[in-house]
DNA sequence: CAGGAAACCAACCAGCTGTTTGGAAAAACA
DNA sequence: TGTTTTTCCAAACAGCTGGTTGGTTTCCTG
């Protein structure tokens, strides 16, 4: 989960310490996701974790470092999705479904995943300088900017609307639905909450990058 | 700005009071915006003020006081906006192209707006709870939502999009251009600060809604 | 069994935070 | 001039925060 090069020697006997770094690690994921960075309290992850707070200085040297780490994991579970690798030439015509319905998929199964980003988009991205961006780039975007292209070549996508303006679109709209849920759903006086109507803005927002919102040509 | 029940008796020795309070009112919405509410210093906001820290709690009654009152203020500006008022059944066709081009103004205005939302998605929504919602939508989604729903009976918009999904849409693709500016362009490897990539952005986005991505249809 | 790494625990530190208090200046009123 | 309001100031408060330290227990391994 942190370290990815161990293996080497067997070490039988502290395999217990992978096991509470990881304990804590999960707490920290937890509490920096719901209070951020600043407000969440080394005592409180400790306590989470079931876990001397001592441990975390130990284990992670101090409350930002566990912060940077928690991040830096989260942003690249993220980043490396098998069903966005997995997409192919074939399924250009439609790959913007699935491009959506994963982007859902993505925070549904990692709610930490936009709180995380908020925070650090808040605080003008310090903890995101020691993230690897060339290679998250290259795990996926990467990957779907071939794909759009070669769909831009073959005239299924516009000419017109830049790959950048395309994801940033469907991007920010399956963010959107879950950062700013509550203060949406106040202002337009709609539950934005429920599997239901996330369905339903999923289906209407193909609909829209499929025809616009207009019903005639203009 | 803040109490909006003044005249009456014509005060003129302490008209100082206020210009101090609205000192205080302005430095508050500058450094809440910039560190959040949690992060924000009663200290800070007085030196920035130039004003003793105990003017705060005379004014003000707490730290979370000043707070709410500047939320609710930063929010309120935004929601009466004159050129979306002004909108007439006469500007339903090119309405979309207003309403993008006055989120941008927005929050190229009040660049503590997004900032601002964004803590209160994080928090919860605790500091919005004092808010007049049901005025705030009056004034100004009910006009769009009237228009709109004229335009889809005159044939303009298309039926199968809500008007709650429409304006999410610009919604979320004006306010993510603001708020994830950090970590998109990192991602995407483009820069996206600069009114030239707005304005491109802005005119794809209108391209879209319009058309759809699609080159051809379905 | 002896050595040592790891975990556990509790107390402690210095610095900061929001908030309060009491009183001195300054200026506007009567 | 005396009174009152408002500002200004400095100090203090109690509580919390990230981080540290020293010593004890546990348990693997040589």
């Amino acid at each position: 989960m942190t370290s990815a090069s161990p293996g080497q020697t067997v070490s039988p006997k502290q395999r217990r310490a992978v096991r509470t770094k990881a304990r804590i690690f999960r707490a920290g994921a937890e509490l920096f996701a719901a209070k951020g960075p600043a407000g969440a309290r080394v005592d409180e992850i400790a306590q989470l974790a079931g876990v001397n707070k001592e441990r975390i200085y130990a284990y992670f040297g101090s409350k930002g470092g566990l912060y940077r780490e928690v991040l830096i994991d989260v942003y690249a579970r993220a980043a490396h999705n098998k069903r966005l690798l997995a997409l192919t030439e074939d399924d250009i015509e439609t790959m913007t479904g699935t491009v959506v319905d994963t982007f859902f998929e993505i925070h549904e199964e990692n709610p930490s995943f936009w709180r995380l980003l908020s925070w650090e988009n808040l605080n003008g991205g310090s903890g995101l300088r020691a993230i690897d961006w060339q290679q998250i780039r290259s795990a996926y975007i990467a990957h779907l900017q071939a794909l759009y292209t070669i769909g831009q070549k073959r005239g299924v996508f516009r000419a017109d609307v830049d790959f950048t303006t395309y994801l940033m679109l469907l991007f920010s709209m399956t963010y959107f639905y879950f950062s700013n849920r509550i203060t949406t759903s106040r202002l337009l006086d709609v539950p934005l909450s429920g599997e239901a109507v996330r369905r339903q803005i999923e289906t209407q927002l193909l609909t829209i990058t499929r025809h616009g919102v207009f019903a005639t040509e203009a």
